[in-house]
DNA sequence: TCGTTTCCTTGACGACTGTCAAGAGTTTTC
DNA sequence: GAAAACTCTTGACAGTCGTCAAGGAAACGA
């Protein structure tokens, strides 16, 4: 029925609505995540009632997991700059690193919420398809860092993507916890960690 | 009240109570997770009923984290055989992979249940403290590991404690999730993973 | 054996949840 | 300008949740 009647608005009008509601409902989940995180806050810290979500999705789940696919869409374009602008294997190394630590201090909510949201896949299945297809793309944004930079530095990487991305993964998360409880000097140290990590990544010289 | 009217019994039966409920709710926290494992279902899995926590327990919250806290305590001496056992570096590295591919498969729901809790302690301010204490405990472990490879081999580490860790716990972790969600060779994978990544946590030889 | 303390069950409470139907309000269509 | 379609609000529903009080059952000390 609303496919399709006009020429372009009735879609699209649709389609901008639930990215309107999902991108306010990501406010809510980053700061209470996904189980805390009921319909009626989300609609709260929107502008519509709670009765809205279901005239655009068709459960709580299909909301959040538009949500986070939402989210990781412009998620995954990060570092895409810090792969083109780098002249150098140093100096990518470096950009990358200050963007990781950039991201842990602008984005922590969101990062936050899709931690959560990996966990909680493990226990619902339901979340397992959407999860598993974020992580992997995640994790071909890491590659692409990783494959540039052996290029930069004329060395061929060492490891496979799914290893550089969960090595890489582990210090941000645990950078991520340490930052939320207001630990110092986290960020001096994810930055480190990040470049003596690198050149592992790739075979020696 | 309970403390020292008789020699030892009565409260020593009130924590072996404790003990037992904890254990009771592991199963079910490990089988549903953090967020959906109520009260009611916790007892409906145990010998009690529901009401019973509250007699040992003050809060929902103090039998969480009393729960994880008994886990980890037997935990973090998973691999201290590993450790005494291996006579030579490339003898530890076997062991220990062996050890992590047979906890990921025997103890998956305990392991999902701490990354559950460790996410939800990013949220919850209260769960921050005990979480904070078990990750210390884990990293120590691990470091116990690394250091009496890096003696083996004759060779030191050429990372801190906080980073050997979060690599390591890394690819556990993407391990543990392709593990629930059926992928194969994950197992084969991890061993691999490991077995390669454990010299890079020591100086050039 | 009686009284007291400890232990545990039952049942209820208020609050909160996701869901959905009924119907206003608004826009579009003819 | 009436009719139809779309959009959104309101209010209620059946459950579930953590919590706790009342009271029975059992163990204990005398």
């Amino acid at each position: 029925m609303t496919t399709a009647t006009a020429r372009r608005t009735p879609a699209d009008k649709h389609d901008e609505r639930r990215r309107a509601l999902a991108e306010s409902a990501l406010r809510t989940l980053g700061e209470l995540g996904y189980a805390r995180a009921s319909l009626r806050e989300i609609a709260n810290n929107s502008e519509f009632s709670h009765g809205v979500v279901h005239y655009y999705f068709t459960d709580k789940l299909d909301l959040i997991v538009h949500c986070v696919r939402h989210y990781k869409a412009s998620c995954v374009h990060r570092y895409d700059d810090v792969v083109e602008r780098a002249t150098s294997a140093e100096e990518l190394v470096d950009l990358f690193a200050d963007k990781l630590v950039e991201t842990i201090v602008d984005e922590a909510p969101m990062h936050r919420l899709w931690y959560d949201l990996r966990a909680q896949s493990m226990f619902e299945e339901s979340l397992r398809e959407a999860v598993l297809q974020i992580d992997g793309t995640l994790q071909d944004m890491i590659w692409r860092v990783v494959s540039t930079y052996g290029e930069l530095a004329g060395r061929t990487p060492s490891m496979e993507p799914p290893v550089a991305y969960g090595l890489l993964d582990g210090l941000f998360q645990q950078a991520l916890l340490n930052h939320l409880c207001g630990t110092e000097g986290v960020l001096d140290d994810l930055r480190r960690q990040v470049r003596a990590l690198m050149p592992l990544l790739l075979q020696p010289a």
